[in-house]
DNA sequence: GCATGATTTGCAATTTAATGCCATTTTTTT
DNA sequence: AAAAAAATGGCATTAAATTGCAAATCATGC
């Protein structure tokens, strides 16, 4: 095999998955880690791609978490996808929100589903032109460099012209009593808009979100009307969340 | 087997599989690997190969924009975007259509300059979140899965409502008396609004597309202000444009 | 037909590049 | 602070490139 086609296939790998790990493609690829290093470093010279702590990532998809944990909980989240994907009808209007689990789920949309999809998000976006069947429209607005979804007035009166099916909103921190909250004062805007936005408002949620808060509400916890977790729905955790009228996935 | 026959074969095995090992072609043509180095060498002067350590590749083997397609003539795109890089002042506002020529642009813009940049395309949304100062505002609207740009009323509408310093407007066609043209319908929608929204027009363009025509009109050769190629000033090829006040670079 | 010179091809010696391995250092995780 | 994972730089091994050279092939003009 030639050099120039193993780092094309690293190359590829970071284009689908948004970061690779060193480990992986040396597997992958039959060759040693040393080997992989040099390609990445020379990929990364080259600009095609940033070499990071055990692996590289896409250009401008920075991922701020150290790439290994991230691998960590990408299993819940591809566990939480495929709980959300049984949510999704043929022919439905979607709203999906920013967030690496919404991003699974964009990933794991069939191809051939015919769908009609809205989102701020661009790795979704990105993610989601490859679904031939899938008509994607993008919410417009001003780029969050770390967040990579649109924010501002503009976003947020296109989503006020919507209404949607289901919204899949990527939740940051869920709470029994204080709801939903999150760190940054426009994505709490955007995402209360969404909401005003969808019929059904459904909340993927890894564990360790649930019972954390931050500083800004986005809505109470009896507003959304699904919430998945990877848990079993017998977790203790999810207790406070049965006598809400919310689904449980 | 005649060396001719035989270049003819290799090159017609890189367009198949987009890259050939010295060693395979030494085998099927019956000739020692020398012979085959020096057919690619060959080849790869005559630019319609790249000789890479072990055989050769297709060229644009690894022209890769961040969404995935292959980007042709990037030599000349990339000088394009050098020279459109000169028009370009510390705090402007900038929109910049879709195309490869402008991804090059995006691309080099650099990270510590101080612009607003309005892009209805996705590759160039993802390459400018890499750019720290750069505030970029997305074009919503439906996803086009081959252009990879929002287009639609929901996008023309939003363009509708600003007003940049200038636009690069990515050029398929350009012809000295039809104007700029366009085969998809939709985007010459957008590409009008672009330009409505601008004060100064900019049409980057490498030379193969000049005195070209497609199905629709955008606008004639005298509604922009300046032309980018990447040949020189004194070019035949320019003849027509000069006494248009356009700009040549 | 065949001698001549140019081109093409294969071979061998040498140089260069790619890869893997390992010891050491740095970074990350616990 | 200790342990684990990953990066770095040096070195050895192997594969491939380069160069020079000689043999083979070819076109040509006589």
């Amino acid at each position: 095999m030639l050099k120039e086609e193993r780092q094309q296939f690293i190359l590829n790998e970071v284009r689908i998955h948004n970061k690779v790990l060193l480990t992986d493609m040396a597997d992958l690829l039959n060759v040693s880690v040393d080997t992989v290093r040099r390609d990445i470093k020379e990929l990364d010279r080259s600009d095609q791609l940033k070499k990071v702590h055990g692996g590289a990532v896409s250009l401008g998809f920075n991922n701020y978490n150290p790439i290994g944990k991230k691998i960590y909980s990408l299993e819940k989240k591809a566990l939480i996808a495929e709980k959300a994907m049984s949510l999704i009808k043929e022919g439905q209007i979607i709203l999906l929100s920013g967030g690496t689990t919404n991003l699974e789920l964009a990933r794991r949309l069939p191809s051939k589903m015919k769908l009609t999809c809205f989102t701020p998000s661009l790795p979704i976006a990105v993610q989601l032109l490859s679904k031939t069947n899938i008509e994607t429209i993008f919410i417009g607005g001003r780029l969050s460099k770390d967040s990579q979804i649109t924010i501002g007035g503009s976003a947020i009166n296109m989503l006020s012209e919507i209404k949607v099916d289901i919204c899949f909103l990527g939740t940051n921190s869920i709470h029994p009593t204080e709801g939903l909250t999150e760190f940054d004062w426009e994505i709490v805007q955007m995402k209360k808009a969404m909401i005003h936005s969808s019929r059904k408002v459904v909340s993927p949620c890894i564990s360790e979100k649930i019972g954390s808060m931050q500083r800004y509400k986005i809505c109470g916890a009896e507003d959304i009307d699904v919430l998945i977790t990877e848990l079993e729905p017998w977790d203790a955790k999810l207790e406070a969340f049965k006598n809400m009228n919310i689904q449980l996935l």
